[in-house]
RNA sequence: GGUCCUGUAGCUCAGCUGGAUAGAGCAACUGCCUUCUAAGCAGUAGGUCCCAGGUUCGAAUCCUGGCGGGAUCACCA
């Protein structure tokens, strides 16, 4: 029963019948009453009047009029200026909760038939994952499952990046100075393969300043400068340049672009680049030996954030795919070649720039082997939408792929969205990870888990809990919190990480979400004591407002779903989490549920309070959160 | 410079398919535990919704132009 559409249709009528007009059901707009009015729904009758010829609040007397007499759903209404609020019988709602209780994974969308894939988290392998791919993988993860419950059939995707120069880097300082250093119980393998790429990277700074210094001799414009490393970063402070400086700017940039490429050991990386690509078997074991210890890394810190997988895909395996849909392009004339042998991509249909898909010497660049990936998704599970949980940073990249997918006549790339997220900036600036000042997955979300435990220990709360109990219960609330702090922010904004804050156990947080779940448990386990129990079917006859309250939020969660589905949004399944707990957290203290005098209210308030717990659950699933029965 | 995103309370964020007196949380202050979990509830205080025009019965919301913040415009990935 949709009592929102069937109340549109009495509208319909009521117009019909009161003023001779026909008017469509999508006309009409139903808004919910603001809290201060009495009401559900509010007809806005401002858009009629000026038609009608009569004053809004004449239109909105005569149609509540109309509505009260005539339609058994509407029990009451008042009108303010050309606000017509509808109040709803209480009856009706009893119903409508009683159709609630009675659906079966109430929330679950009906199957569109379509199948969705989500690609998320893809890392590089060359570093433990940080607090911003942690915000990928919630996201990622949340929006999988708020499609599969919007009636999508979702596969999870994960495109590691285990290939390139960034890789063989770390390859590279391990080799010289890893001495068979292997993971051990503190040093988990993708924190140790980290640890040699930021090896590499110091190494490689000083190389590059040497080099530098080296080389300012030929350069006149700065040759008499004692650093050039303090000149540029005196320049970069200063402002109003003269003409000398903006050119002592080009030549340093000049000087630097030639170092990054001269280092030695970039050097060494990029010839074992080429034995990788060579199949050099040494270069391959290594790489593979690695690669391994990072997998182990990263499948236990998955595991630890709670997300899944359905296919994986490597980039060792996917980076030559493509080239084959260069040779096409060119065929259908979207692709031309240029003098040195570049093929490029035209874009002129739009507003981009052209874009190169393979470079003079026949190598492919990212978009070329994103072009094959692409192909082979839909090869793989003829996706009918195709979606990309990816940073903002490449916004401009993925306008450029599904472009190109596009004047290729692929008939999935209409379907292809890129979910486009912003950063994690922390209080002091953003991370860097050649400034260490990354915060890293593991520690945060262990961090996290302390405080859980500081914090349930100093309320005494888990008295009769056995320690693994305890355990699961610390990491429920750290990764509740921590979920719930970053999901509730529009994806697209920049979310700005305070340690502090998102640790926070109070107000409009995940715990707090999770603490009305644990108290509507605790009611349970009561009413087992008592020998009551919740029904199917309520009856009843008088409602409190917060009881109408909570049966209309709970009546629009599929809804809710749909939305956030097609927004791409787990934030609005986040803000319905909170209202619908906060909105319990009111009815909690208002209405009691035992101390009262009817066996029939008794009962109501019980399931009502099943209910909602069941909701709360289920919406907190979907955001990749856990609800315990007691904290 | 071009393109895209963004600017709402001291702070973090909702609201943005136009609708009533702009909402939450945190922080501050005041009450409420012999009664179902006080990780809670109730209340007080806090706003030029970046600015200026425009459209409209009505604009935080739509349009135009500014200003501030961010991203991007690689033969990097």
């Amino acid at each position: 029963m949709d009592l929102q559409a069937n109340i549109k249709k009495s509208i319909v009528i009521a117009f019909k019948e009161v003023y001779q007009v026909d008017l469509e059901e999508k006309a009409i707009v139903l808004q919910p009453t603001r809290k201060e009015f009495e009401g559900t729904y509010t007809l806005v009758t401002f858009p009629f009047a000026g038609r009608l010829r009569q004053s809004p609040e004449a239109v909105a007397n005569a149609i509540g009029e109309y509505l009260k007499e005539s339609s058994s759903e509407i029990a009451d209404f008042n009108v303010l200026k050309g606000f017509l609020n509808l109040v709803i019988a209480d009856n009706i709602w009893v119903e409508v909760f009683n159709n609630i209780l009675n659906t079966e994974n109430y929330g679950q969308n009906e199957t569109n038939d379509k199948t969705v894939m989500v690609e998320y988290s893809s890392p590089n392998t060359n570093k433990p994952l940080h607090l911003g791919h942690l915000r990928n993988n919630f996201l990622g993860y949340s929006l999988a499952e708020i499609l599969k419950a919007g009636g999508y059939k979702v596969v999870k995707a994960n495109l590691v990046n285990d290939r390139g120069i960034h890789i063989c880097k770390s390859m590279l300082a391990y080799q010289k100075w890893g001495n068979n250093e292997t993971p051990s119980e503190s040093l988990k393998g993708d924190h140790l393969i980290g640890k040699y790429y930021v090896e590499f990277d110091k190494n490689y700074k000083v190389e590059i300043e040497a080099l530098v210094d080296e080389q300012k001799v030929n350069y006149p414009a700065i040759a008499a400068t004692t650093s050039v490393k303090e000149l540029k970063d005196a320049l970069k402070k200063k402002k109003d340049l003269t003409d000398d400086e903006k050119k002592q700017i080009e030549t340093i940039k000049e000087i630097y672009t030639y170092a990054e490429k001269n280092a030695p050991s970039f050097l060494e990386a990029q010839e074992m680049l080429r034995k990788w690509e060579a199949g050099d078997e040494k270069t391959v074991a290594l790489w593979k030996q690695l690669n391994n210890w990072v997998y182990d890394g990263f499948n236990h810190t998955y595991k630890l954030i709670g997300v899944d997988f359905d296919q994986f895909y490597y980039e060792s395996d996917t980076y030559l795919l493509g080239k084959d849909i260069v040779n096409e392009g060119l065929e259908k004339n979207t692709f031309y070649k240029k003098e040195d042998d570049s093929v490029w991509a035209d874009l002129s249909n739009t507003k981009l720039d052209d874009k190169l898909v393979l470079r003079g010497d026949g190598t492919s660049v990212y978009i070329t082997q994103d072009m094959g990936t692409a192909d082979l998704k839909y090869k793989d599970y003829s996706v009918d939408k195709s979606i990309y949980v990816v940073g903002n940073e490449q916004d401009h990249h993925f306008k450029v792929l599904k472009t190109i997918l596009g004047n290729l006549e692929r008939p999935y790339a209409d379907g292809i969205y890129h979910m486009s997220y912003g950063m994690v900036e922390l209080p002091n600036g953003k991370m860097k990870s050649r400034e260490g000042t990354v915060v890293d997955a593991d520690d945060l979300v262990g961090g996290m888990i302390d405080i859980a435990k500081e914090r349930t220990d100093e309320q005494g709360k888990i008295d009769g809990f056995t320690e693994d109990q305890a355990q699961e219960l610390y990491k429920m609330l750290a990764l509740g919190a921590l979920k719930y702090f970053i999901l509730k922010v529009d994806p697209k904004n920049t979310i700005l990480f305070d340690p502090e804050e998102s640790i926070e156990f109070q107000g409009n947080t995940g715990p707090f979400i999770q603490y009305n779940h644990a108290r509507i448990c605790s009611l349970m386990r009561k009413a087992d004591e008592m020998g009551v129990s919740y029904t199917k079917d309520v009856s009843l006859s008088n409602l409190e407002t917060l009881e109408v309250e909570l049966i209309s939020l709970m009546s629009t969660f599929p809804d809710v779903i749909k939305d956030a589905g097609e927004k791409y949004a787990p934030s609005i399944i986040a803000q319905y989490a909170y209202d619908l707990a906060r909105t319990y957290s009111r009815f909690f203290n208002e209405c009691p549920i035992f101390k009262n005098d009817s066996e029939e209210v008794i009962q109501f308030r019980l399931t009502l309070s099943y209910g909602v717990g069941k909701v709360i659950e289920k919406a907190m699933k979907l955001l990749g959160i856990g609800v315990p029965e007691r904290m």
